[in-house]
DNA sequence: CTGAAAGCGCTTACAG
DNA sequence: CTGAAAGCGCTTACAG
């Protein structure tokens, strides 16, 4: 390794016979310093390889251009995508992110804010694990000065800036597609009601069969059906009922929905004819399986920019206090073969 | 917003009448320090909600225990994988993670890597953009004394600890397995051959058709065929020679491959009959397919895992230099429906 | 076991 | 326009 000792506006103030403060003041373009002499301190910073210790100037102008962020899984399309979207915003503004990923454990979550909270981020970006009802530790962020802000799977009580789905309405005009498709039987797998997102897609498949007049029949509901595994063991019992669905709406995600396509497919039920599927977050994948999955696209990406948008807004007005709100991004109904028998 | 204002180890101190020599000393653990005091300390810590400032201890200690990565797309899934494992990994040591993202441009690249050197992380990884062919700003990383971590698109001329997959030999595997089902024309969707791990796959290809003496037909060879949109140009052209190819592998991606399925789909070719088809990295979509495409599994998160334990072992022995040298992760075929035809 | 003091590298109000 | 000095919050060798 070569030598670990960086070049530091001392050596810089020292090779020109000037003062350290000079060197800070040309390296931060302030124009309170002599031009040509400005130009000579970036030259001689570059002879040097001088880098700028972040950490230094951080800690004494008391902010860190560092937004944390908080997901369940960094390697699931949809986070994936949200923070592809933050990270363009934040680079353009010579801002860092600090990736997180809580693995849907509660424990790790709280773990990982406490963390950011020590490296001291200006801001942190959260959307919440399946796990976990007690939400102290997003309080906390907020006592400590940092911004906060939530997205997608937010804690309802946690008055922060929010920007989610308008989940309910998508789930609204999806399930109306399928009644217009001729479907009467809707059956609904449901995810976590601890989740704001699951309870908003159930009242959206409530309000559409209610709309429509058609019955809400208890069987039809299954409880904590969210991986591919749980949608496919949900839709083995629903396929057995007496009275089987005609449809199934997989409120959760399209994995779920892909368990529904492979057991409906493996017990010869026809899709869309016999059977109708409705997936959720447009996954890539949905436009590939045979049928192709009628799905809802959640436009993660432009979240992700909505959402570092929204704290450089924020942060320009800084005398003013926050104002709680939040932003709900329409989602768009896809439709594919598993739900068109018209 | 409530008061900005954080405890620091003064405001402890000052509490308990003792010095924020001993708080800092308790907070770290130390033996030197009575263990009636220790428990006070940390009592009072809690009460006043205290959270070390990691910027202040960082650039005292001269370490920031943090990891900068830059890969060309975060939300890609070969590389949300490898972030997935560097981070559990980094998680357990308590390390931060900074992620960014280069878009495949070299001047993006650039400039995250600065980013990163200001920041003083203690370790780079990172896997290069297709474009670009100077890799000084890597040198640089080295000059600066951080640890630098390549991983499979790597410059071979920069001297450092790499993870790669054994791309010619995972290449000849599957090469050899389409000559023993009996394919004779074998194309070849070749990527950048700036690129290293492009590079190995064609060197793979080449020595299999050459043990197994089947001549290389340059016609059979497309140049930059690396996203699904080139794949299907590509296909459109092979599939239209007097004498087409009977197979075709997408050395660049899955991506691509998809992009040969639904070409040869559309011209009536039937798979994997008339043409077997390849792909590379196991995206999750290639088992949705129809038919299903074989493919190269990475072991992607395995790769970060692998990544992530290297540093810290290397960082443990401080004194010694490292030794470049390179771990080869031996990727595994993945044979499905559109390659068996025996 | 505990304190006083220096210093990590920078920024910035205060003088001039 | 430039310098001297203080301070961001912590850690750690040096005394005692």
């Amino acid at each position: 390794m070569k030598p670990k000792k960086r070049t530091t506006i001392y050596d810089i103030a020292e090779k020109l016979n000037i003062t350290a403060s000079s060197v800070s003041r040309a390296l931060n373009n302030s124009n309170h310093v002599n031009e040509e002499t400005k130009k000579l301190i970036l030259k001689t910073a570059a002879e040097l390889n001088y880098k700028r210790n972040v950490l230094a100037s951080n800690l004494r102008k008391g902010q860190t251009k560092t937004i944390g962020v908080v997901v369940p899984r960094i390697n699931q399309n949809f986070f994936s995508n949200v923070i592809a979207g933050i990270e363009e915003t934040t680079y353009s503004k010579n801002f860092n992110l600090i990736i997180c990923q809580s693995n849907e454990s509660h424990e790790k979550e709280i773990k990982c804010i406490n963390a950011l909270i020590n490296q001291h981020v200006d801001c942190i970006v959260i959307s919440v694990a399946i796990e976990g009802t007690d939400y102290s530790h997003l309080q906390n962020v907020i006592d400590h000065g940092i911004q906060l802000i939530q997205f997608d799977r937010v804690a309802d009580e946690i008055e922060t800036l929010k920007v989610i789905n308008d989940n309910e309405q998508a789930t609204f005009e999806a399930i109306t597609h399928l009644i217009d498709q001729g479907y009467k039987r809707i059956a609904l797998l449901e995810g976590p009601q601890t989740l704001n997102i699951f309870r908003q897609r159930k009242e959206g498949y409530l309000k559409a069969l209610n709309k429509h007049k058609i019955p809400v029949i208890d069987e039809l509901i299954i409880e904590n059906a969210w991986t591919k595994e749980l949608g496919a063991e949900a839709t083995r019992k629903l396929l057995s009922l007496p009275e089987p669905p005609d449809a199934i709406f997989a409120s959760t995600s399209d994995f779920s929905a892909l368990g529904v396509l492979e057991v409906a497919t493996s017990m010869g039920f026809k899709v869309p004819t016999e059977l109708g599927i409705l997936g959720y977050a447009n996954e890539p994948f949905t436009e590939l399986t045979s049928p192709s999955i009628t799905t809802i696209d959640q436009f993660s990406q432009y979240m992700g920019k909505t959402i570092a948008n929204l704290y450089f807004q924020e942060s320009e007005n800084k005398d003013t206090t926050v104002v709680p709100r939040t932003i709900s991004v329409k989602p768009k109904l896809i439709v594919r073969a598993s739900t068109s028998r018209k």
